[in-house]
DNA sequence: GCCGCTGACTATCATACGTTACTGCGTTGC
DNA sequence: GCAACGCAGTAACGTATGATAGTCAGCGGC
């Protein structure tokens, strides 16, 4: 059922770590032999819901998924969204009951590791459990960021904020370059993720479009004025402590 | 410089951990031997700021922290208020360079730990290191839970929302009882913390005092349908993951 | 005993955003 | 080839909240 050797779904996890730390020969090694099963799941599907209690933790190997929460009335919050080399739930290691749902944004495939195999490894190599610790706290680093948005930035900041977030992700890990980008993201998932209405998510993507500021077309951004990006939604990449960065 | 022995200001840190998981008696002990250096600061003075690199973690003895980041026009964004037995900065024992502020609400004390003596401590009993891990996480679980209240609450609810928080964080240190305790923040922290303007703060407030919902007086607040609050706010305490709710 | 300050509180007006409801275009299914 | 659907886009209108600009009570300083 899990397959361990010549594991090479971990070299997508391994780029993500690489990214927010140095690993070691050893470390790499004892990565790439966790045991995993991989699975292929459509869009809109859910890997886990709130107030399930996982064994195991969920890698993304391809596609994109996004933890939210869903409340009365329909209404719903995207806290995050995930890229090939996250492991969305982590956190499942020392939380046990989840407080949020986690489900595809794209059609995805994950691989999953049993919480058991997790726990050797990190007493096996304590940094990397330093490691990992670290990722999510770089998740919660985000979470803050995303706070300064919908408490205390515009609309257009925010939306701009989130486009020089992903690109930096999504470079970090080889999945982007030169300013452009896949975005398998609806303007109503945009709306959930920022607190904003999917009409008004559109009002400022046009706005962004006529000032000549990006292209969105079929699911692939192209940012046509990096500076003025991030100088209007006053982006300062400290917060995602990436390893290029300090 | 540090005092180790007899460290009675580790009871509370001891406390707080005790509420989020169950501790042994060489943990307990080895949390005791700690050595400390406390000091006290008067209101409104920062403790560390956004972009310092420190080299202690920083343990709340007496009086409430904020944690927030600063922007552009004096706006101002609170991610996270503290109370005694916490430790707000944690995190930077895995992420050195500080993405936000730390400053104090009232006067307060607190005890700073060097990071090689936390350190330390996790190496020799990984548990704790997992407490530890588990703390910040529950942190990362509020942060959601704030931006679920910025994106998709009113501000009543929001405000309802962290009444509810805040009692329960208090009450499982035993610093509130009976739906009532201290609440030492102002109209335009409270703003600064859920994203709304202190005029609108006080709006809402006056709004719940006019239902006989709460009495919010000399810093004092008292909650008079617990019920009507939790269920205006939407308030599930499942993120808190607090030991007594599992 | 007044000064200066901070925080609570209020009134008026402005606006960024939400709500509702609709059009139109691709894609998928059959 | 057309129905059904999801998503982008638009228009008209409504409102929760922000901005500005004050008043007032309490309190420490001297």
């Amino acid at each position: 059922m899990y397959s361990a050797s010549e594991n090479r779904s971990m070299t997508m996890l391994i780029r993500k770590l690489e990214s927010i730390a140095t690993l070691s020969d050893e470390e790499h090694a004892a990565i790439l032999g966790l045991p995993t099963r991989s699975r292929t799941l459509g869009p809109g599907q859910d890997i886990f819901r709130d107030g399930d209690r996982p064994s195991q933790c969920c890698l993304i190997l391809e596609g994109w998924a996004c933890r939210y929460k869903l409340l009365d009335e329909g209404r719903r919050q995207i806290f995050s969204f995930h890229i090939p080399g996250d492991i969305p739930d982590l956190q499942s290691l020392h939380l046990h009951t989840m407080d949020h749902s986690l489900g595809t944004l794209t059609e995805a495939t994950m691989a999953f590791i049993p919480h058991e195999n997790v726990r050797t490894l990190i007493q096996r190599f304590p940094r990397l459990g330093g490691v990992l610790w670290r990722d999510t706290l770089i998740d919660a680093a985000i979470f803050r960021e995303w706070m300064v948005g919908m408490g205390r930035k515009s609309a257009y900041g925010r939306i701009a904020h989130l486009f020089c977030e992903m690109y930096l992700k999504l470079e970090a890990v080889g999945l982007a370059a030169e300013h452009r980008y896949p975005l398998p993201i609806t303007q109503v998932e945009l709306g959930d993720a920022l607190g904003l209405s999917n009409v008004h998510v559109n009002r400022v993507l046009q706005e962004m479009r006529a000032k000549g500021l990006i292209t969105l077309r079929s699911s692939t951004l192209i940012v046509h004025d990096w500076n003025e990006l991030t100088r209007s939604s006053e982006f300062d990449p400290t917060y995602l402590h990436l390893a290029k960065t300090g």
